[in-house]
This record gives C-alpha cells, structure tokens and sequence, in this order.
DNA sequence: TCCTTATTTTAACGTTCGTTAGAATTATAG
DNA sequence: CTATAATTCTAACGAACGTTAAAATAAGGA
C-alpha cells in the first residue's frame, strides 16, 4: 500500500466509523485497527480527529453533491426530479456514507458550528435553484412559490429514505410522488 | 427538591445534553453538574446511562407521539393534517427535544438495535393509519396509495422542519403545501 | 556505500469516562 | 429519643480516550 492509497484508507474506514457511530463514538484506535495500520499514523495523516472528520464533510461530502446537482440535463422536469432520486440508489457505498453523514451534519446531530454554518450557506441555494429550474413550467401557475418548496420537501425525504434510512425506492413510486406534486405542471 | 422533582429534573437535563451532544458526547458528570447534585445521584435513581437515555425514548417520546396523534378530530383532512403540523410549533421546550431525541433514533442516527426496532415497528403503522383517515375522501382516485405516501412524506420534512431545525413554520405555509397533495381529495 | 528523508512503530503522557464502595447526612416511623 | 430507612456525598477504581515523544525501519539519491 502506497502513502496516499493508506491515507485514503483511513478516511474510507474514518467515514464507515463516524457513520455507524458519530463523532463523539468513534475512536482512533479503532479505525487504526480497520485500517491495520498502528494508531499514529493516522496522526500521520491527519492533524487530529476534528480535521478527520471536518475533511470528509467539507471535501467529500460537499463535492459530492456538487457533481449530483451538476449531473442531469432537463428535458421533462418530472422526469428530471424522477432520475435525480432514482439514481441514489446506485450510488457506491462510500459516497452514500459520506452523504449520509453530511445529512447528519446538514441536522445538526453531528458536526461543530462551522460546519454548522456551512450547510446553512448551502441550504439557502436550494429553493432558487428549483424555483429557476421549474420556473419555465410553472408560468402559469399561481401558488408558483408554494409548488416549488413542497416539491423540495419531498425530496428532502425521499433522498433520506435512500439515503439515511438505506431503503432502496423504485423508479415508479418515485415518479408518482413526484407527479402528484407536479400536477399542475404540464 | 423533593426525591420524584429530582429524578424528573435529572431526565430533563439528560434530554437537553443527549439532544446537544449525542449519546457517546453526553457524560454523566456534566449531567449532574447542570442538575447540581452530586454525581453518584444519577445512579441512585437511573441503572446506568443507557437506562436514562432508553427511558427517554421508550416511555416520553412514544406517549408524546401517541398523545400527538390522538389529539385532533378530523373534519376537513387539510385542516386537520395542516392543525396537527401546525401545533408543534407550540410543544413545550422539554416536548421539542424529546421529539428530536426520537427522530434521531427513528433515522438510527443514535441508540441501538433495540430502540431502532421499536422504531420499525411504530414506522409500520404510519402509511395504514392515515390511509385509513385518507379513505373517505380519495374513494374516486385513483393512485390513492401514491397519494398517501406522498402526504406521509412531506409531513415527515414538515415535522423535521419544527422539530429537528427547531424553525416556525406559518399556517398558511402548511396549509399550501398540504394542498397541494390533497387536492384530488375535496 | 552512506546520508538524508519519509514512513511506521512502541510506549507512554495526562485527562476524562462510566461506575461503585462506603461513609455521611437527612427523613421517617415507633 | 431512637432505630431504621431513604437520600446524598466524597473519594476512588479501572478502563479508554486523544495525543505525542522518540526510536526504529524503509526508501532513495549521492
């Protein structure tokens, strides 16, 4: 094992770890033990436990996201929203764990402040961003606002139900929920 | 203080620090220090640590939402669904944190084995309960489980919403977006 | 080969944790 | 007033924690 293959190794196991039992549960001496590796070399690596953990949300997690949101064309926003979950499932094990996590942290059930405050920032990008991309076919709606925060509501909780809950969601309920919500969108 | 006012004060606490900090973040010693008794008082009337945070959710959080649920007569479906989300904007500080405390364990976010089965077992009763209250109206539709799944899942973001990220949210909010679900339901 | 640097280890530091033993205090009943 | 029971305390136990010092090993260029 090379010396960034190791130090990738920890911060799969460290994200396994923070995971299964947040922050204040997880210790370093156990993850040096996953990683078969002796316990300062994660010291090696890593400032301490805080930059460990702070590194997975701010680097991993946010990219994450990012490349999700970036990562569909729009043709038929029902189709759109239906793709966009639908393909949560399939997401590799690492990144559904780093997801995860950052939901914990976007809670406030894990995390510090600063991370904290991160989420927030990112949060308020929300509600714009649908409001632009469902704007074209909600010309001529009159509750346009309330159409597009319900909208982000259910999602919220779908991607949960995936994601935090590990429940896999098919195509067509997914399509359902999200053409109820959609109705007046034709 | 008498013996009974203790016991309720020392789990009112617990609640505030398992809430801020988790289970593995929360210590016995800083519990008691914020009660202002002695350390040893929390064992005097709780086994262990495990006891008073199981205790918690076993017994305040399930007669809370038991307590929830029976709370409101059906009339309109939007208004009693719109009333019943509404109205935790108004639980008490202690009641908010209990609920926040539940849902963490309900999204296995903390707690164990035990405590999330407990959970599955009340999360089986949600979709037959309000299919149940759902019925009358949606005789003539015809994606009516759809439908009440879908209600199901943005009333579970609303209630994150007050309950979780501890925001207001306004009657006519709720009412909009509930309405938009239901509205094959009138 | 030798010297320098990068990687990894053993061993320990001081602190805090959950928990308990056992004594001191207070309340209660006879 | 006294004896029994309920309550509360001081003090400590062993274990586990995050973190580090310092030595050992491996790697790589001169």
């Amino acid at each position: 094992m090379t010396a960034t293959e190791l130090k990738a190794r920890i911060k799969e196991v460290a994200v396994e770890h923070f995971n299964a039992n947040g922050y204040h549960g997880t210790t370093i001496r156990n993850i040096a033990k996953d990683v078969n590796c002796s316990l300062p070399m994660i010291y090696y690596y890593y400032q301490n436990k805080k930059e460990l953990f702070d590194e997975i949300i701010k680097n991993d997690f946010f990219n994450l996201i990012k490349k999700q949101a970036s990562r569909l064309k729009i043709e038929n926003v029902v189709d759109f929203y239906t793709k966009f979950i639908y393909g949560l499932n399939f997401l590799s094990k690492y990144d559904k764990q780093v997801y995860r996590l950052g939901i914990k942290v976007y809670l406030s059930f894990d995390g510090d402040e600063e991370l904290m405050s991160l989420m927030d920032e990112w949060e308020k990008s929300i509600l714009p961003r649908h409001s632009q991309i469902l704007n074209p076919c909600l010309k001529n709606v009159e509750n346009k606002t309330a159409v597009v925060r319900t909208l982000v509501h259910l999602l919220e909780t779908m991607i949960q139900n995936i994601i935090v809950k590990n429940r896999y969601l098919a195509e067509d309920e997914i399509r359902e929920e999200i053409a109820i919500v959609l109705k007046s969108c034709e």
